[in-house]
RNA sequence: GGUCCCAUAGCUCAGCAGGAUAGAGCGCAGGAUUCCUAAUCCUGAGGCCGAUGGUUCGAAUCCAUCUGGGAUCACCA
């Protein structure tokens, strides 16, 4: 149940009613009314910007429409009162048992409270993380991470069919150093002596264990073989192993993809997939063989005018056409997005979601350009852009440099800081705003820290039930009827805020998986446990105020009721953040 | 030089498909616990929403230009 959606049928209702209205039907656009809470709760409840909008058209001034919308929205009965004011908005005060009705749907639909149907019926893929699988994971993958997760999880929240997918880029040149370097441990396996990693090469630790069980795999027989019999062995296991880790990683963030793509089946059968995607846009006419423009400004001291197979992107909305296939006649690594995109093209996604790194920023277009040659415009392609994550040690910036090997693991922030509070952080500005992440800050259990502050509102709920259950031994909370008892009993104007807070909860999940914008779900829960912690503590002057009375065993039945409908959308807001909703935290 | 992101309180940031008197946290000044967890709450001070134009009933929000900060540019993956 949303509230808003309600009211704004109920005031189309309303407008179709009106004479006015019906003369000229065909000439309005409903689309652009508006059905919000004001911003003063003074002002009523709901207000809707109707009268304002359709004024113009209808040739009649604001005012006087008003007062006919009015004049017909009194006469709902769950309408306790309706004014006009400024400029033409009119604003709706809800009658008691509207918020009592409300609440009752809220406490029996629990978590699911807040699902929507907008996503039905549409496919979504979601890439995110795609980190390439030399080594564990780094700090700066967690933003992306934790963004593409949340993102996913509020999509399927909001009734999309969406699937997780990782893209494995296992097939560069990256991966033959890789190969070389778990070569080279294995050598150091079968007891010779290294000495220091070569320049070039990946130093990581993490290579030694594969290295070893190389070593237990092949025994000595990999040593005289020549490289180009060895690495395609090598290859496959160091990668194989690369990807344990990684999941291992990401299982420590809480982030589980569906489907992990690799980029070496588009190479597969002499690259196949890729050639059946070039030839696709061939035949649509998006290629040519020729050379590109020299770039603009600094010329690259080793630029050579070189013929290519290029993809006639600027015809498609990017600045510069792109190299499909190299003057060796090797494909770029541009080549097999394309094929890989074709490939969730034919899967039948409609919408594409690409989470990103800043640093990838000049990848937008190309990817967008691929889209509408690709799909004819069919399917939707949305790059997220995740700004950068700056990382301080007590205010000092933490020096990283992925050469030397010298860099904070994801795994570090994560067993150092605790996995809630990275997830929350991560969300916890918008992401096209470069991120801050204070070591300090984020482990103190308190100020500065708002998962523990969520968390908390949390656990004080059940602390309430708890509380409950001692004061009515005779009470069972968990299996009694507990919206039964609302109506007649919650009618404070303290609690009918807290009501009010809630009914905003599908709008929010609605507004933020539309906008792709996660954060307004760390941003409202936050909102709500200051709501519900401020009308807690008004029970400390205000007796009367307290959920638990231990003299009304059904006001208290009652208020159980509001309790768990705050506890209910907070696990369901935390469990999209991929956060846990503890019972208590002692 | 091109492209992308950003500019709101002393600091860090929200601002809900353009709406009414622009909000929160931190910090600062004061206060609340015999009482459901003080990991909490309440009160106060603090603003030319970077600048200039435009769109309209109405702009922090949309458009253009400018200024300042960050990212990026290549047959690399």
């Amino acid at each position: 149940m949303n509230l808003f959606t309600d009211f704004g049928s109920r005031i189309k209702n309303v407008l179709e009613s009106l004479d006015i209205v019906r003369e000229n039907r065909s000439e309005l656009d409903f689309s652009r009314i508006s059905v919000e809470s004001p911003r003063d709760a003074s002002h009523g409840d709901v207000a809707t910007n109707a009268a304002m909008v359709l004024a113009k058209p209808l040739g009649t001034n604001p005012r006087a429409l008003a007062d006919q919308i009015v004049a017909k929205l009194k006469e709902d009965p769950e309408v306790a009162a309706v004014s006009v004011a400024g400029p033409g908005f009119i604003n709706v005060k809800l009658s008691i048992a509207y918020w009592q009705k409300l609440l009752k749907v809220i406490v029996a639909e629990g978590t699911e409270y807040g699902k929507s149907a907008i996503g039905t019926g549409r496919k979504v893929n979601v890439e995110y993380v795609s980190a390439n699988p030399t080594g564990p994971m780094h700090v700066g993958h967690c933003r992306g991470a934790v963004v593409g997760d949340t993102l996913a999880n509020l999509l399927e929240f909001a009734g999309y069919d969406v699937i997780k997918e990782y893209y494995i880029n296992d097939a560069g040149s990256q991966i033959d150093t890789l190969a070389r370097s778990a070569f080279l441990r294995y050598r150091e396996a079968l007891g010779e002596k290294i000495g220091e990693i070569p320049a070039g090469l990946y130093p990581g630790d993490y290579l030694v264990p594969v290295g070893h069980s190389l070593a237990d795999e092949f025994g000595t027989s990999l040593r005289i073989m020549p490289e180009d019999k060895w690495m395609p062995l090598v290859k496959e296991r160091t990668i194989a192993a690369m990807m344990v880790m990684i999941r291992e990683d990401l299982a420590a963030l809480n982030v589980h993809h569906d489907v992990f793509f690799s980029e070496r089946t588009l190479h597969a059968d002499g690259a196949a997939r890729i050639r059946n995607a070039i030839n696709d846009l061939t035949f649509k006419g998006h290629v040519y063989k020729g050379a590109l423009p020299p770039p603009k400004g600094q010329l690259p001291e080793d630029w050579e005018d070189r013929e290519q197979t290029l993809f006639r992107s600027t015809e498609v909305g990017d600045d510069i056409d792109r190299p499909l296939i190299k003057s060796d006649g090797s494909y770029t690594y541009f080549a097999a997005d394309v094929a890989y995109f074709k490939d969730k093209f034919d899967r039948g996604f409609n919408e594409m979601i690409y989470v990103l790194g800043a640093d990838h920023g000049g990848y937008v277009k190309r990817l967008e350009a691929v889209a509408r040659a690709v799909s004819g415009g069919a399917s939707k392609l949305t790059v997220l852009l995740c700004q950068l994550v700056k990382l301080y040690r007590d205010g000092e910036p933490v020096k990283m440099s992925k050469r030397s090997g010298d860099f904070v693991t994801l795994r570090d922030v994560v067993e150092e800081v605790g996995r809630d509070s990275v997830r929350f952080m991560m969300i916890y500005r918008k992401s096209s705003e470069p991120l801050d992440f204070d070591f300090a800050k984020v482990t103190e259990q308190s100020k500065d820290n708002p998962v523990f502050y969520v968390q908390y509102a949390h656990a004080r709920c059940m602390s309430v039930f708890r509380q409950a259950g001692e004061a009515f031994p005779d009470i069972d909370f968990a299996t009694v009827d507990l919206a039964g008892a609302i109506e007649g009993n919650i009618s404070d104007s303290n609690e009918l805020q807290l009501v009010a807070k809630l009914a905003e909860y599908p709008r929010v999940i609605e507004a933020a998986a539309l906008s792709h914008e996660p954060h307004r779900i760390a941003f409202y829960l936050y909102d709500l446990a200051s709501a519900f912690h401020a009308h807690w503590n008004k029970g400390k002057d205000a007796h009367e105020l307290r959920f638990v009375n231990d003299k009304n065993g059904e006001l208290t039945i009652a208020r159980l009721g509001l309790v768990r409908a705050v506890a209910s959308v907070l696990k369901s807001g935390l469990s999209i953040t991929g956060t846990a909703a503890p019972d208590e935290m002692r």
